[in-house]
DNA sequence: GCAACGTCGTGAAATTTTCCCGGCGTTCGT
DNA sequence: ACGAACGCCGGGAAAATTTCACGACGTTGC
């Protein structure tokens, strides 16, 4: 890698997007793209059959998704090199990215400047972290990140998986043997825990941490 | 626009894509790139002051979406011909794209060649459709499944998505300029005819019609 | 021109949310 | 054994939100 070309792998469901980040890449000596792919299970083939020195991956794939796509191919290769790419400005979607394995994570707002910098980085065997992840990351850490199951008492953490549920108050109420006021008391608490101001974001957090699955 | 180049105005809030379009475009003669905007208000005016031929323009744009600003382009200039170029491969998003004035709707999924295809169909007067949302629309056609789309008033829907976007109602009506009032008697008849009785059920309606994609 | 509809907003009632409170039982460290 | 801390349950009242009824305005379509 240090000698030659660095080889590299474009992952991404959007082809008219992989033509953009090929673009920005060709302008840089000594990077090369080497082979593309759609969707994850792709990206585990052409990565065991091209073994490119870094990989380029979005985490909004097609069947298997990114993280996953992440997690086999550190599987197979303890030493691969994977720089996620994506849209999600979400800190926690880039823990869940570096603890599958990836080496960078930066998202799709930033300046080409930032993404030809961190594969450079990753290429020299650094993590790399765009700017703004970086930022909410620190928030996060300040504020202290409230993780659902961790700060809810055991009662608290069951009204919310049944608020989830599509249950209004007077069913979870009647479910539990208690007064829908109880419910409406904990329902309230819940989201001063988690520090949520709605309905809305209650459920995109509870998604976030995959407290909701089936939709 | 028959005689000499099309001009276009990219709408993209990333900027590795924009670098993706205008790579594709530029191997097309009679087409260039005049402007680039990340945003929907940025787009409004840089319609205003360039006067392109052709929009191309994301759905997803931090500030008012994509929906919101053709329909203030389209208000602005009733001739503005505007392509929605998106990740939503979803048919109530092209119902709402159109209706709101759009000329086209293309998912990012789609070949270069579609997107091409698509530019220079609606250069022409054309109404453009890339294939896949054609048979979700012929698909939802033949099952008569109500969605969200279908019932909801453009600006309806404008508000569930900015709902949706975790915004409050007092951000959602500085976004809009109207009153919080108004916001949330739309808040409220959106539930209504939707047939859901709370927030969270409303978000889970979303998720299932592919309404809210990004956790 | 008129009817139908979308949009925006007000006001008042109905409901929910939130905050503060006390009681009860359990656990835990001293 | 004892007090302190905490989880759990709910009442009461204030605060905020939701809902409903209603009217105004502009546009569209017949």
């Amino acid at each position: 890698m240090s000698t030659a070309e660095a080889t590299i792998l474009l992952v991404d469901d959007h082809s008219v997007v992989r033509e953009g980040y090929r673009s920005v890449l060709q302008k840089q000596p000594g990077l090369r793209v080497i082979a593309e792919a759609a969707d994850g299970a792709e990206a585990y083939r052409l990565y065991k059959s091209e073994a490119p020195d870094l990989v380029i991956m979005d985490l909004s794939l097609p069947g298997i998704g990114g993280i996953e796509a992440v997690r086999r191919i550190r599987q197979w290769d303890k030493a691969a090199r994977i720089l996620v790419f994506t849209m999600h400005e979400n800190a926690g979607f880039a823990v869940q990215a570096i603890r599958a394995g990836a080496r960078g994570y930066v998202t799709k707002t930033s300046p080409p400047e930032t993404l030809v910098r961190a594969v450079k980085d990753v290429l020299a065997g650094k993590i790399a972290i765009s700017p703004d992840i970086d930022h909410e990351l620190a928030l996060s850490r300040i504020s202290g990140e409230s993780s659902a199951a961790d700060v809810l008492t055991p009662r608290e953490f069951e009204v919310l998986r049944l608020l989830l549920a599509e249950n209004t108050t007077e069913q979870i109420a009647e479910t539990l043997h208690v007064s829908p006021k109880t419910v409406a008391n904990l329902h309230s608490l819940i989201k001063d825990k988690l520090g949520v101001g709605s309905d809305i974001e209650l459920v995109r957090l509870a998604l976030r941490q995959g407290l909701l699955t089936e939709v």
